[in-house]
DNA sequence: TGCACGAAACGGACCGTTTCGTTTCGTCGA
DNA sequence: TCGACGAAACGAAACGGTCCGTTTCGTGCA
């Protein structure tokens, strides 16, 4: 929370609530009206506030947004020994708590708020990185335990991740069972080619890389 | 473009002039003011037209952006009998052309604008679903090849390609360079698993699949 | 004569800010 | 110990501004 920067001495302090009341009318507005309809006239007037009590504490929309989010998120980042059953408990754990809480809205607003507003953007970015962090966390784990090969980039990795997850918050289909979250999962580990004959050893089929270099046609 | 649907008799025709300055305007607004900047209002003051021309043609904000998008997309769907380098292919023109017309910011405002107007999702989703197709295809033809597995869902990879491409466009990130390209696509096809011992044959590799139920921790 | 056009204006919503009177709460002196 | 004082936060109202989507008007083309 953005409290009580510049506190030189006596006066009457933060009201604090005034800020659960602001919060939670933050909340109510966006799930009821949906992003469209969430503007700081409709927080404060559901929260029986005054506007400038909204701006003296949260610079812009975002600010309130991001406050909003942090307020519920709470997600696992599982340890099972195994990454595919680690990933998929993420994925499943994130897909649920965004569904079933208001967060998805939430960091949906977020997402396209950052698209009109480069400090949110830069905050947003920030923020990501270090839940990326996260997730490659799981990635070298898996490494260490030797599961993973030793030269993959566990930051790409989380990047495919976290993207997936993303697409599917922004394009509303957070309802996917856990097979099709398994599926997804396994392709990023196992790949999704063919394993040619059973003769075939496992390092020839992976070192048959065309390095063609590919003119593309229309 | 939402021409001319209820035309009865005489009259005046529409400007088709009128229609282009209209397109270029808003063009020009959103790659200089950003989405932010992008009202009807701005659009029709550079385009010297009135509001209303631009209301009477385009029901909303979204539908001039889908037009304006219509009217520069041409991405390559690349055929080099080699799906790496295909999807490389691809995803190296998708950027490109994402980074270096108004393309990207286009696209990235009509998922923002989705996200506050469920009729822009509507119509985003079933352009996706085109777009995806497209993919799919790619891959089907790899599994034609054999080049790819026979039970995979060639939607859910195009699914995940298309999430890598969608993030990177939101998150200011079309300045991959072709390495990073083909090691997130060499990660979907062949996975990120260890080789394990040489000795060890692909098939009994890829087959070492855990089915654990696996309980998550915190 | 019918329709598209540009221009102007409309009421309404929200923006971010300012003003006002009130309330809260440290502080300091009596 | 207590009450006056002042700084700061508060709710309410209003500001000028922008944009929304719509209506009205006069002009011009077919």
């Amino acid at each position: 929370m953005g409290l009580d920067p510049g506190r030189r001495s006596i006066g009457a302090r933060r009201n604090p609530d005034s800020a659960d009341a602001i919060l939670d009318a933050a909340e109510a507005v966006l799930v009821e009206a949906g992003y469209s309809g969430f503007s700081i006239e409709a927080v404060a007037r559901r929260a029986r506030a005054g506007k400038p009590t909204i701006y003296r504490w949260w610079p812009s929309k975002a600010a309130l947004l991001f406050d909003l989010y942090q307020r519920l998120k709470r997600v696992d980042y599982p340890d099972t020994g195994n990454l595919e059953d680690d990933l998929v408990g993420f994925l499943k754990s994130l897909f649920s708590h965004w569904r079933e809480t208001s967060s998805g809205s939430i960091f949906r607003s977020l997402i396209a708020e950052a698209q009109s507003d480069a400090t949110v953007a830069a905050v947003l970015a920030e923020y990501t990185k270090g839940r990326h962090a996260h997730t490659g966390q799981m990635i070298e784990r898996a490494k260490a335990r030797g599961e993973v090969a030793a030269d993959v980039d566990s930051t790409l990795v989380a990047d495919l991740v976290a993207s997936f997850a993303w697409t599917h918050l922004l394009t509303n289909r957070l309802d996917e069972d856990e097979t099709t979250l398994r599926r997804a999962v396994g392709y990023l580990l196992k790949g999704i080619e063919a394993d040619d004959a059973g003769s075939v050893d496992a390092a020839a089929v992976r070192r048959r890389r065309r390095r063609v270099v590919g003119r593309t046609t229309r």
